[in-house]
DNA sequence: ATGAAAGCGCTAACAA
DNA sequence: TTGTTAGCGCTTTCAT
């Protein structure tokens, strides 16, 4: 990758680099011969204050480029108008649609967000939550890593509103957003048993992350259901990343078998993974579905326009998003809801052969 | 989209909602039987306490339930161990990915990160430097909306580190990464042009976006390199929105012209907009590359699985966001870098129906 | 090693 | 309407 670096060298004059300490509300009512209050009033309540005199602290203001100290003025009014979020992956289309659903809501009562991801880290989730729970933010919402969510409730606890996202709570004083995981995972299932797949693979994450569990617990009843052993019938391969890198050699490590002792469908935990599937099958010249049908989980935008177009279970984002940040600020009272919503499964052509039959865009 | 909600409604006793104020320093010490001088070194230089009241002071805090309060603690501090970024559109891959490549340089300082996105709104782009200002970030890290980036080099001015993310900086104060939108372009069109198209359809976004503007121009200056005149053999289509559907609306315009009208290629802006190009055009049966062909800018994670694999121009986006993250932490004095890379053109099928030549993935 | 006290910048309550 | 002042919770001298 070229890479031209031209450092701009006009040295800067000694002046630009004055250690010049942010004016404070002090300085500009020293410079606007006004008191601290007044000041104060011109930010906060400025019909409060008479044109004129608001005319020579606005100047004042300008002249010396004064920006309101937020941690002051935090420390004094308590609380924050802004929410933190914190993801399990900051690069997952699913993630970043809820987080727009959550934007959009919020937007609304002029809230800002800030967004985190903690890359399925319990240690990284627990410092961003400690971050936005130390300044303040009117509530957080938080896909937990793990089960271990004692510090999430903690937060609660303390007077911070919470909203556990893409997780059902588990105990009834926080609410929660979330799809039922254990009825996606099957959804799929039951459409690879219905086409004829007797073993199927799962490209899972570790179990430590509660969709992934879930999503194989709904696979593996599927298969009860049908008569089907799990322990015999679903193949479970943990893949390194939820990453198409992660599909990549998860699915590897499954072509590494001999081709009798194969399953003949995969399910992957999520898009991603599927992605890195889709990919390596077509490089290696296997034929999906024909070969291996595949079903992913998430629906991404581009899950229908891939050269397979790819069988998906589809999640209400937005609504996620949108609903999340609505119990965020349920009326203090108010009992705290548990909403979980449910999957749609997209049949496409990745798992099917035949013109598909149900739910297709 | 079935939606069950339960609300747990045994109503929390009284109790739990008693207004508990949260727990302050002054609180611990009183609890320990300390000064609170004694508490704020436990808390930051444990070694200057004797481990006997260290224990009891720990105590005090694990029953109080005490979070040390942000705002007082920066007050007095100064600056905070974290950076703001502001993207153009958190739902876009290629920004997510930025993300990605400053949260991985910035850990091992472990700072924290937290990303807004502006949704290309320059009021929202500076709503969220103002927040991130007024509570003292060490840094920031913007995609500027529009040309207008006062505001910017403003919080700059007052001593917040700022690097300007994907957008060269036009005054020599101030760090820089970027790509050379125009070299970009100019190598899409380039490519267009070789392969025998003599009208090209731009989809883009407005030209206040600086990224629109110089791909347009690299567009036009291809043309014109190849003897053809831009305003005949350049049609720009603005779309409503940089996205899959804002995509469909463009190429939706162009299909309504008679077939004998229509350029042959269309040059989208980025790859989300050609995504809903091409499942536009695979809805209404119009081939890929034969009728119209297709080259998109980013070269996101699908562009090569799509149904037709997508041309695309490549920018190196992890090592944007390491470098952003470098420059916002050089030393003192050191001159800000500008630093320019330069894209690449990934062929694939959507815009070339002989065997790929270049460049391929 | 610990305590006492000043003060960061701001808002709000009160006084003038 | 404007000025004065207390105090938010914390860190950091300076005493002890």
């Amino acid at each position: 990758m070229a890479d031209s670096t031209k450092a701009s060298n006009a040295a800067s004059p000694a002046s630009a680099r004055t250690v010049r300490r942010r004016a404070s509300i002090t300085d500009v009512a020293k410079a606007a011969g006004v008191a601290v209050g007044t000041v104060s009033n011109v930010l906060n309540k400025p019909d409060r204050v008479l044109p004129a005199t608001r005319e020579r602290v606005e100047a004042a203001i300008a002249e010396l480029n004064f920006v309101r100290n937020g941690s002051a003025r935090q420390l004094r009014a308590g609380t924050l108008t802004s929410v933190g979020v914190v993801v399990l992956d900051l690069s997952n289309p699913f993630f970043t649609d809820v987080a727009r659903g959550i934007q959009d809501r919020l937007e609304r009562d002029s809230f800002t967000l800030m967004v985190a991801g903690s890359d399925e880290d319990l240690d990284r989730e627990r410092r961003y939550l400690r971050l936005y729970e130390e300044h303040g933010v009117q509530g957080v919402i938080v896909s937990p890593a793990t089960d271990d969510i004692d510090h999430v409730l903690a937060v609660r606890e303390r007077g911070t509103a919470v909203v556990l996202l893409d997780r059902p709570s588990p105990v009834p004083e926080v609410a929660s957003v979330a799809v039922d995981d254990v009825a996606g995972g099957r959804l799929a299932v039951e459409h690879l048993i219905a086409q004829g797949h007797e073993r199927v693979a799962l490209l899972n994450g570790p179990h430590t992350i509660r969709q992934c569990r879930d999503r194989r617990e709904g696979a593996a009843a599927a298969m009860t259901d049908a008569g089907l052993d799990p322990e015999v019938a679903l193949e479970e391969i943990t893949v390194p990343s939820l990453t198409p890198d992660g599909g990549e050699a998860g699915i590897r490590e499954l072509l590494a078998l001999p081709a009798a002792a194969r399953p003949s469908a995969v399910f992957c935990v999520n898009d991603l993974v599927a992605l890195g599937v889709l990919r390596t099958l077509r490089r290696d010249g296997v034929a999906v579905p024909e070969e291996i049908a595949v079903v992913g989980y998430d629906d991404v935008t581009f899950a229908a326009e891939l050269a397979t177009p790819l069988s998906s279970v589809r999640q209400p984002t937005l609504e996620l998003g949108t609903r999340a940040a609505d119990l965020l600020f349920r009326p203090e009272g108010s009992a705290p809801e548990q909403v979980v919503f449910s999957p749609e499964l997209v049949i496409r052509e990745s798992s099917t052969t035949s013109p598909l039959e149900a739910g297709s865009p």
